[in-house]
DNA sequence: TTTATTTATCTTGACGTCAAGATATATTTT
DNA sequence: AAAATATATCTTGACGTCAAGATAAATAAA
């Protein structure tokens, strides 16, 4: 009898009526969800950093040598609006972990360059986020991860496909 | 090859010694988490609501008559805190759907009740948004969900059990 | 009974987000 | 060449959230 056992229980009982099978699934998905936002919350401040702006230099680092790409790109990859990218830009230009760099072929555009420092730190940050993830998921087995990660897959699918 | 797939193959591209097979879990669990919230919300704002409110309303409901909870039993339900519970019921009362009434036993405490508009427009609410959780979850086959359930209880019972 | 502590709720200030729209530059059409 | 359209980014204002602390009332300790 968990949070959402508890709940499904008191609709059961409320409106008998409603299916609420998928609402088991949902639940239970977004509570897990919350779970792992807070846990890897703790780590990103422990660099300094939040979400939003490990996000950002994490995008810059994989995207591989001169980690430089366009706040257009950076929006599209990361799914935030313009307005958000700007403002994650500004933060992270302020403490010296990323710069705006001229497009010198298009004056409308730019390129958010990780700096020496920003790379510096989101290889450590991303060192240490690898295995707080692992312990994140360490309670299922390996069998339940793969079969987890398959379903997801599909589950994904379904909205992305 | 899905936008996570990406992303993995990028790491292993430029930090190759990282363990980056938990990240396939938790970066398609946030992502499908993201789509299950932007689905939802659109229901909610069909009903003039947001995800805060609806959980608020919902929450009242669901607990049976009469319908009412003190602000600290909520904040507890939700999971938000004291301010962000504050807010919620501000918005919910400036706009009539509840109420604040004194608990004449306990000159600090209050009880959060739905008026009747407030109960008549959950209800409707909620019928529409079982229909969306359904939809939601329709591409995966009765198996299939039942196995992910079972997966997150477990998973969920990592974090609360 | 006075003082100290705990409990219940609210206030404040900062942050990240979004939607809508503004600005400036590039490209296409006429 | 001028006008219309498209693109890239930023600005603004509102919202929901949180952490920290304020307020007020109830309870416990002295």
């Amino acid at each position: 009898m968990d949070h959402v056992d508890r709940i499904v229980a008191q609709w059961n009982e409320e409106r008998p009526e409603l299916d609420v099978g998928p609402m088991e699934i949902i639940g239970r998905f977004k509570r897990v969800a919350s779970h792992l936002t807070h846990g890897m919350g703790r780590n990103f401040e422990a660099f300094g950093l939040t979400a939003a702006s490990f996000d950002v230099l994490a995008t810059l680092r994989r995207s591989g040598p001169p980690y430089a790409l366009s706040p257009g790109d950076l929006l599209k990859i990361t799914m935030v609006t313009s307005g958000t990218m700007t403002n994650r830009i500004d933060q992270l230009e302020k403490v010296g972990l990323v710069e705006r760099v001229k497009n010198p072929d298009d004056a409308r555009s730019f390129v958010i360059s990780l700096t020496d420092k920003g790379r510096l730190l989101i290889d450590d940050a991303v060192t240490e986020h690898v295995k707080v993830q692992k312990e994140l998921v360490s309670d299922l087995s390996s069998e339940e991860q793969d079969l987890l990660n398959s379903l997801l897959i599909k589950f994904m699918g379904s909205f992305e496909g």
